[in-house]
DNA sequence: TGTATTTTATTTGTCGACAAAAAATTCAGC
DNA sequence: GCTGAATTTTTTGTCGACAAATAAAATACA
């Protein structure tokens, strides 16, 4: 928040404004620089960025409508809390999104889509290996999201990369706690998933993908068990 | 576009405008009084509404975020086309969400749920008997909608929310074919639905939402099989 | 007459300002 | 010293205006 030495006022082109403070902000929220329930001033923004309060409100209303933060009638806007009481609601579709995105990749991929999620695998694979935490979230989330893509079904992909998005804030939250063996193990199943999707084998994706997602699901829910504080609804 | 005698204008209070020009423009989007393609033009709009420009962008950017319409950069904003060319990905979408809530909701569903669910029945029958094609296509999409919140899935229920309405508008378009017999039928269906909720059977409130939804997808492809002049991609 | 180019007009994206609400503060009364 | 009402301050929602960008019209030219 109160990061004043970052003075770089990038020259923007009109029509960029609401774009740019909207990346600004979904890059905040989902890197819990921005925690959930913290008050976003549109005022404190718009002098921080250099700009009017008309494209912040914009960008505002967008990230409203994803979800990411919630208007309270003629009070703040709050970065949107994690509702840690109804998780199993988000573990539910997000393993169901899983299924579905990569089902449907196996069946539709191009060599296109192949070159791209290969690129997305070696960039988590990196991750890993340099023992990146945050780089691991953000390039675990590409892949899918870039597995998602070669589905070809915007309903789904759209509904996905929310899921995604959420669950990169939960990752977040616990990421200090992250040992070695889980990364390594992701690499190896990420890698089983795409040689399915590859051979356009549609169950053993599902199959590899099922597994692949209650492994994630399991791994959350014991950094929450074994979480000493235990956020109730934060 | 050219109703002027509407000289209603509601007195609105501080905070509702953007809601309220929202409301208007999701109404006349899926009536299809604003066909697919039509420009918005903000400033007749907030001559017609007699309010600023500045709400009037904020309900823009909101429904941007649900895909009703398309803004190009520096260009009109436009009322989102119905891709008919990739239908299948939302049949897709449609059969597996119309499977995926009332599961839930026959896995969760309460009193009050129930309770809820039947006047919204009750409304399409009305609609049915009266020969309403208008009403029977929104009250169809309200008594899903209710039993997709049975299930009590927020991610679910939103997505859902958004096939039945990219629906709604679809069905609008060929609603002058709708037959006596088909509509008598989705009104039995949807009573077995609803005892197997009631009787918490998940199983067989699955395999009869599949059937519906089945038989809905195929009237949908009949009727644009049927028309003439078959739209391309609008 | 048809095409390319300049000029005009329309429309969007952004700005600063103002008034209504809510929150914070001050003050009065006990 | 504490509670509650009145006042001030802050923040939001809306407005009208202006400049960049685009579309439309007018003009020049072949």
């Amino acid at each position: 928040m109160t990061k004043l030495p970052e003075a770089a006022i990038p020259e923007r082109k009109r029509g960029e404004g609401v774009k740019f403070v909207y990346e600004i902000l979904r890059d905040d929220i989902l890197n819990l620089v921005l925690p959930p329930g913290s008050p976003i001033d549109e005022i404190q923004l718009s002098e921080r960025l250099s700009m009017s309060r008309t494209p912040i409100r914009e960008a505002l209303v967008r990230l409203a409508g994803e979800g990411l933060v919630t208007t309270l009638p003629n009070r703040s806007t709050v970065v949107s809390n994690i509702d840690f009481l109804n998780l199993h609601t988000f573990f539910d579709a997000l393993t169901l999104m899983y299924r579905v995105t990569t089902r449907l990749a196996a069946e539709y991929r191009t060599e296109a889509d192949l070159a791209q999620i290969r690129a997305h695998q070696a960039a988590f694979t990196r991750a890993v290996e340099a023992q990146d935490a945050l780089a691991m979230i953000a390039t675990n989330r590409d892949l899918h999201a870039a597995i998602a893509e070669a589905g070809r079904n915007p309903y789904y992909s759209s509904l996905f990369s929310r899921l995604l998005d959420e669950g990169r804030r939960i990752l977040r939250i616990y990421y200090s706690s992250f040992d070695d063996r889980l990364p390594r193990q992701y690499v190896d199943e990420h890698e089983d998933v795409i040689a399915a999707i590859e051979a356009r084998d549609i169950d053993t994706a599902d199959r590899l993908i099922t597994q692949h997602a209650d492994q994630i699901v399991r791994q959350i829910q014991r950094m929450i068990a074994e979480d000493r504080r235990r956020p109730l609804s934060l």
